[in-house]
DNA sequence: TATTGTTATACTCTATAACTATA
DNA sequence: TATAGTTATAGAGTATAACAATA
């Protein structure tokens, strides 16, 4: 694919001098190629990762406080507001003050969302399984789990190796 | 911290419902805490991470191309081009165009650009290697192995474990 | 006084497309 | 015709701060 053998730096090999052995830039890298490969079933649909992981939650912990959704997926407050006020005029997602917490505002998926949730995880699981990588499927397994710790993600489900 | 322990759902173990095992949502979710903790003396100076990633870049590539430094760093190309123009207004990098390809722009880093790099550097690896992370040093070097090898970097240098 | 969530602004980066100048 | 880069616009998500309501 590349011919160019003649300017003085076009052809020499890049170097990533350092950056090759700094988590922070590899985790960058990877990241952006997870958003590269996103779903192309999920994109058409205004589905982005945050947007999905969401709804997954919320479908996974009704009654989840927007501040734990927020956090939970690492985004900041003042945009999960955003995001979930736009699920509520999407008709997926209900918002209800707290009875506790008069403060608190509680999630809960409406049928529709619900059964959005239920048609579209396994599609996401499908296309994070399929995106093309260097790792065989048990590499996999190991990168999950140390990112898993990594994050202090405590998950007894996890796989083991 | 937590001692409301009476509602529906806050009192519950909040779950992942199966994004645990997704490596998309957890590179995601790795690649926001690296953010976060982006470092505390770089960022007064105005370099994020794609910032400083791409002064190290054209500091150990001399001559690279824009196409280039946007493929190594996963950058839109539009958005380098923006990128490399406030470069080249504070003064950091000169550009040339290209004598084999007269498309084609090179990138060099100005006498003041290569000391900031060199003064810069340092305290770019030594804030990623001091970020709190949940894993020893040895399973770090781990990750980055498995990072390098999902992303098809080949790097002759890397530590073999 | 501290905490939960809302609103608003500026900024970073992506996605897309139209454009130029070369090849 | 295709490629390297530029410009512009819309959108996603961050950073920050001021604010209201409640604890």
């Amino acid at each position: 694919m590349q011919e160019n053998l003649k300017s003085d730096a076009t052809c020499e090999e890049r170097s990533y001098g350092g950056l090759e052995n700094m988590s922070g830039f590899l985790i960058s890298l990877a990241q952006a190629y997870v958003f590269e490969h996103f779903s192309e079933e999920l994109t058409p649909k205004g589905m982005r990762p945050a947007q999905i992981s969401a709804l997954i939650l919320i479908r996974e912990n009704p009654g989840i406080r927007h501040g734990e959704l927020a956090e939970m997926l690492k985004l900041k407050l003042a945009y999960t507001t955003k995001l979930i006020k736009s699920f509520e005029a999407d008709g997926w997602v209900r918002r209800e003050q707290s009875e506790e917490d008069r403060r608190a505002i509680q999630l809960y998926l409406t049928p529709e969302g619900a059964a959005f949730v239920d048609a579209m995880k396994p599609v996401l699981t499908e296309s994070d399984a399929a995106r093309p990588s260097g790792l065989t499927a048990r590499e996999t397994q190991q990168l999950m789990r140390l990112l898993r710790k990594y994050l202090g993600m405590d998950v007894p489900g996890a796989t083991a190796d």
